[in-house]
RNA sequence: GCACCGGUGGUGAAGUGGCUAACGCGCUGGUCUGCAAAACCAGUAUUCGCGGGUUCGAUUCCCGCCCGGUGCUCCA
């Protein structure tokens, strides 16, 4: 295995390895849990998933960190406006994140951690930084890392700090800062704010030294790989090195690795623009879980993707296009033997297929050549010299595309189900289109059934009243397809 | 303003200093089908934003311009 990542630090393409004996450590940063994620969210996410999901494959042991924030301004702000705890407001949008992830068919990391849970090595970490020098305590309480202890700031996001000249921006209530550009560390409650009681006094952690004590803990002083979106680069990720380094003297992650944002109809998502979503939205809209996973992951991530509802569709019928290719294969009749040439392509595509992964995540490439080893294997089974031999070899290269891609095993109805519901104990099913509810309220037995009906009629060449079981189905997004063996529907 | 990224067919896009510029989706015609669907076959960019340069040769490297996007502030 050799993949070759893109490496933020060094603004170069380097090959991803772990320590010799080790598990392959990386921190990746995580949601912060305050409402439901959006696409751009899971853009990230899914990216770091094909990574992860590349390196099990390729027989990479994974030691897989995300934190959860599960504190922060926003959370208490929001939480304050529910009349809730942060606990009970952040406990619905973490249980509502993880369930996206397994409906995007991301697959959790090996520890999740929060924020709330990891408030002593914060401030086990701020004592530090003070003791080092590298961090002050302000008039009003809050601690702050002094920038200009630590020569290296900037090397991550290539950032001239000359350029940055103190006093552009100070907020009103940073006035206690030695520079402009020194961060939070801890912040100090206000009189009746949510607070811990620390050797720090009460406050709260900032941001970014939540990761930084908790990628450490886990992983150690130095690991391999920390990843995320690209606007956390600055300041968080360099507020991160900056912290660990200044605390450790050693180099905090390795390798960088970022995840270009999404446009959604040639534009930043935005609230204000009226394209923001979240997996919800489109999944109530009739979009299925895994064409928006396959369509997030058409472009590499250093690429930016432009999200539309037409590109929806079209990874809609290209995921459709793979199954019915895969069930074909798994289900088909094909002569005896071993078709030599089909054999070396199909070696070809798995080849081609790993080749493109490790050349920087090239999830183009990578589709690309499972698409040609499908008109290949399908043309060929159409001219009968696919054989039976040649198939074993094709479901291998399927399944690895499948262990990283994930998206030819259906869970959709499952997972469009479980929207329908929570939209309904929401209150929210008018934001579900008319054709999907009425699709979901037929159960797939009661689909069974018209579809044998139809089926009978055809047979008595009651063609009028087939088609118009036909045309039933279809206005409820169940399409259907006659074959040799059988009738096979699914929906639209 | 400063910095960075990109502009490839109807569309989403990959890619490369020189083979017929991948792949997906769409569209048109055909095979198949009671009709469809699926699948297959054929067609669908003499050309890679514009101008200049380097080179035997550039879509690919360099410079300028135009356009789009992003970061510099909470943001995946």
């Amino acid at each position: 295995m050799s993949l070759r990542l893109y490496n933020t630090l060094s603004g170069q393409v380097e090959e991803l390895k772990p320590q010799p004996g080790k598990p392959l450590g990386m921190y990746a940063c995580g949601p912060t849990v305050y409402d439901y994620g959006h696409i751009g969210n899971f853009r990230t996410f899914i990216h770091v998933d094909i990574l992860r999901r590349f390196l099990k494959l390729e027989g990479v042991p994974l030691r897989h960190v995300m934190n959860i924030t599960d504190v922060d301004d926003k959370i208490m702000a929001k939480a304050a406006a529910a009349g809730q705890s942060i606990g009970d407001y952040t406990a619905k949008y973490e249980a509502a994140f993880l369930e996206d992830l397994k409906a995007l068919g991301i697959e959790q990391p090996e520890y999740l951690a929060r924020a709330t849970e990891n408030i002593s090595l914060m401030v086990g970490l701020v004592e530090k930084l003070v003791e080092r020098g590298c961090a002050y305590r302000g008039e009003n309480g809050s601690y702050y890392f002094r920038i200009a202890s630590f020569p290296g700031y900037g090397k991550l996001s290539k950032k001239d700090l000359a350029g940055m000249e103190d006093g552009a921006r100070v907020d009103v209530d940073e006035y206690d800062k030695d520079s402009a550009r020194d961060f939070a560390l801890w912040k100090a409650a206000k009189p009746d704010e949510f607070h811990w009681d620390t050797e720090l006094g009460p406050g709260r952690p900032g941001w970014h030294i939540e990761c930084s004590a908790m990628a450490t803990a886990y992983l150690g002083e130095t690991f391999d790989l920390h990843t995320g979106g690209e606007d956390l680069m600055f300041p968080h990720h360099e507020n991160e090195i900056a912290q660990s380094e200044s605390a450790s003297g050693k180099t905090f992650a390795r390798h960088w690795m970022h995840i270009r944002f999404l446009l959604v109809e040639g534009k930043k998502m935005s609230k204000s623009l009226g394209n923001f979503y979240t997996l919800r939205d489109l999944l109530l809209r009739g979009y299925k879980a895994s064409a928006i996973r396959f369509l997030l992951t058409a472009v590499p991530y250093r690429n930016q993707l432009n999200f539309t509802f037409e590109g929806l569709t079209e990874a809609t019928n290209a995921v459709e296009r793979l199954r019915t290719f895969a069930q074909r294969m798994r289900t088909g009749e094909f002569p005896a033997g071993s078709d030599a040439s089909i054999l070396e392509a199909t070696q070809r595509a798995g080849k081609n297929f790993i080749a493109s992964l490790e050349d920087d995540l090239n999830t183009a490439e990578a589709r690309a050549a499972i698409f040609e080893l499908v008109r290949l294997a399908n043309s060929s089974a159409d001219r009968g010299e696919l054989k039976q031999d040649n198939i074993a070899p094709i479901l291998e290269v399927l399944a690895k595309f499948d262990q990283v891609f994930a998206v030819l095993e259906d869970h959709d109805d499952a997972v469009t189900r479980f929207a329908l519901d929570w939209a309904a104990k929401e209150n929210r099913l008018n934001e579900a289109t008319p054709e999907l509810v009425a699709g979901y309220s037929l159960s797939p037995e009661a689909i069974d059934k018209l579809v044998e009906e139809r089926t009978q009629a055809r047979k008595a060449r009651n063609f009028a009243h087939a088609d118009a079981i036909r045309k039933e189905l279809a206005e409820k997004g169940i399409l259907l397809e006659d074959s040799a063996d059988g009738v096979r529907w699914h929906r639209k």
